[in-house]
Parts: structure tokens; sequence; C-alpha cells
DNA sequence: AAAATAATTTGATCTATATCAGGTTTTTTT
DNA sequence: AAAAAAACCTGATATAGATCAAATTATTTT
């Protein structure tokens, strides 16, 4: 029997994926109490923008409901940086002092809901509690350890290798099953794979053919787990 | 008078360029002597390995002097994360519950000297002094933030764009100065762009032959900023 | 249900940049 | 200083994936 050791794992290449966060936990009741009465729940329709890029960060979002995808725009075409699911931080980045705006740009896939934190609020409690701040940093370093997969992905892969990537992030990290029901649309997995959305059809269709998913209009079943991580590795 | 809005100010492509920093100012007497007693100052000669991308982290670097380079391993070639200069920690998103290893690799330039701190003892500090911990939160985002600059860069940007962006901030970060005399080689140049050693050649060429840059064997200065910077942005 | 719109597929072409191969210059070693 | 090795430059060719255009299929609106 063969020893595999995995090394160089690959972190996920779409979305960060950490636990869901009850980011209450390390907080005394004072701090909760202080946090809740500086927070706010806001209701965002499908396609909205919840933060752009460059604009004053008055809040940290937390995403109580939803996905989104976090972007850069620039005079190019956006980079997506990540998409974040339900239950996570969006936009720790800007808890910095000296430079108050947002890195990036968010907006949603789905209908969703988040809390807004008033951010001085949220950097008192962290300069004062240290357990707290400790969860933090290991988000953000979570966060840092995703974007660097992506990165390598986005610029060191070929084609073939960030679909399958991409199939295999959305299967894991969003829908936790081998077969989903797609709700993007082919421009977005062009956007979330540095592809041109024809290139991405024609990826899908000869993933098809050879049998390694199966693609029935948005409905998609990963037939060759293995085969898609072969991919994703040397292709 | 035309009144110019700055806005995307781009963030620095190849280097983090937070100020130097005396990570000792937070600590009080207690804390800097437990770390200095858990600390050691190690030299490299140019061109060593610091750290290894999948190994046990059981230190944070801190580079006191020198020149490393921060990068990404992996089955196809290696990615350029950014380059840290002297005063800088490298390695702080190793300070992660639960995934001790080293992310990346970390190589240097030119002779240095890292000062490796326990880290254990660090994250000790951590939990306990929220000052620093905000302090430290506040290098990872400059850091996330430099990282997200050097991905829109290297994934948007065609070739012209991201030699222009190089030549800046090696002027800008690393030399400070417009005329500086370089100390990396046309191969350490392509895997800083993410280009072949032949394209960057043809490109140096291009704004030597345009009298954007006046270019001797490894000499070089910059003559026209601003046309570097319109090519970094629309090319 | 029909019409209109949007998304997807497919094939043909184009283009930026890599790769290859040869010669030249610079740097290092002897 | 000569020889060897490394780095660099230049032109020719190859190629992955973009772009363009036109046809087909889905989805939304009327």
């Amino acid at each position: 029997m063969e020893f595999k050791t995995k090394h160089n794992p690959a972190p996920p290449t779409c979305v960060v994926s950490t636990p869901h966060i009850d980011y209450l936990e390390f907080l005394s009741e004072e701090e909760t109490e202080l946090l809740r009465a500086n927070s706010r729940d806001v209701k965002y329709k499908k396609g909205e923008v919840i933060a752009k890029q460059g604009s004053f960060a008055s809040h940290v979002i937390f995403l109580k409901e939803g996905l989104v995808k976090v972007y850069l725009e620039g005079d190019q075409k956006d980079l997506i940086l990540k998409i974040v699911t339900n239950n996570h931080f969006i936009s720790l980045s800007s808890v910095f002092d000296g430079n108050d705006s947002f890195l990036y740009s968010v907006s949603t896939y789905i209908d969703s809901v988040a809390t807004l934190i008033n951010i001085d609020t949220f950097k008192q409690i962290i300069r004062s509690n240290a357990k707290f701040a400790t969860q933090i940093i290991n988000l953000l370093n979570a966060n840092t350890a995703q974007i660097y997969g992506r990165f390598y992905c986005l610029t060191r892969k070929q084609s073939h290798g960030r679909v399958a990537d991409i199939i295999m992030c959305l299967s894991e990290n969003i829908f936790g099953s081998l077969s989903f029901k797609l709700n993007l649309t082919r421009n977005d997995l062009a956007d979330l794979t540095g592809l041109s959305s024809e290139s991405v059809t024609r990826i899908f269709k000869e993933f098809k053919d050879s049998s390694i998913i199966e693609l029935d209009n948005k409905n998609i079943k990963i037939l060759d787990y293995e085969r898609l991580t072969d991919i994703s590795t040397y292709g």
C-alpha cells in the first residue's frame, strides 16, 4: 500500500472556507452589548453593491445571509478576489488605521442580509480584548491563505486547471455536494476563472464529453473527482 | 487649474511599503525581555532559503538586514508574492492557530540577517497585549492591500504595464531614487513580472528607445515618470 | 402563448506572449 | 589574462486563449 503524503495542500480558490463564526463568543457581556448597539442589519437584493472600493469604510461588514462576491475594480476588467458565504466577515481588511476605505467592492449574487458594525466600536474592542484580536488575526490569515491560493491559480494555471478548480471549489465550499444547480451565469464563471465566457463554455463541454462532469443546462454533477483534481494540479 | 482627485490609488505591486517597524515599541519591559530571550539572529547568504513552504513554522521571521523574496511554490512555476526589505516582518501569516506551517517560501536576494522569534512566545504576547495585536493586524492588512495590488497587476495588466509597474515600484520602494543600479537579473525581473526573460528584455529596449528610461547595462534611470504611470494604468 | 430579450454555444480568426535557437556580451573562475 | 560560465539580446515560430460573428437555446416580459 502506498503512503501518500499530501504536500502543498491547495487552499480553496474561490471562497474563504473558515468555519462559520460566532464572533460574539469571545466578547464580554458588556462588549456584546456595545457591539449590538452599534450594529445594524441591512437587506440587499440580488446584484446590489454592498461596499464600493475607495469609499469611506465606516463599518465592518458581516454577511448574515446570502452570497456575495468581493472584487477589485480597475481600469481593466474587474478581478474577483473571493466569494463569501453566510456567517462570515466580508471586510475585515478595512480595519486598518490610516486608511479607512474599502480596498475592494462587494456585491451580492443573491438576496442577502448584512450586519454593519461601526468600525470605531469594532476597533475599540480589538484594542482592549486581546483574545478577540487573536481571533481576528486568525481570520485575516485564513483570508490571506485563500487569496494566495487563488492568486496562484489565476496566474499559473491554464484554462482547464482553473475551470477544474472552480468546479471543485463550488462543490466543496458553496454547495457541499457533488451535484448542484449552478445559479451563476457563464459570464460569472468567466469572471471567477479569469477566462472569457466562450472558453468556459468550451471547457465545460470538453469535461462533459470526457465524462468528468454531467451537465444539463445549469445542473452540474461531478462524475470523476479524481480526474478533476489531476486537471487542477497539472492542467 | 484642474483639481485632480486620485481615485483607486494603486498600492505598490512588488513590495510591502509599510514604514520600518519598531515592534518593541508597544511591548512592556517584561514582554520585550521575553521576546528577546526567545529570539535569535541568523545570517543568510545571497540565494539561501530562509523559510520553506509547507514546513513547520516554529518562528516568526523579522528581516533585520537584507532583501528577500517571498514566493509560492507549486507544480507550475513559482509565484513571487512580494519583496521584503529590511526592518519588516516576513512571515506574520503563519501566526495562525491550527496551521503552523509556512504558506510560502522565502529566499534572499542579497546577504541578509533575520531575527527568528519563537512563535509561541509571539502568540502569547498577542493574546495578552491588545495594543500589540492591533499593530499586527495593521501590518497584516497592509500586506493584504499590497497583495491585492499585485494580484490585480499580474492578472489584468499586460506586459508593458507590468514592466512599468515593477520599474516604478523598485524605484520608489526599494531604491528610493529615479536612477539605480539593478542587482537583479533579467530572470529575476521575469519572475517578478510573470513574463519570460525575453519579453522583459524586449520591453526594456522599447522603453529605452522611446526615452522613457535610460538603460546602460544594469543601471536604470527613469526619464519620463508620467509616461511610465500612463503605461502602468492603461497598458 | 407569443414576442422580446438575454444567455449560451460554435466556428473562424486574431493576438499577445511564450518558446526555441543562435549569437553576443558580461561576469566569474581558473 | 584566458577560459568557462552565465546572462543577455534578437529574430523566427508556436500557441493558448481572446475576440468576433452568427446561430441556437433559455428566460423574461408582454
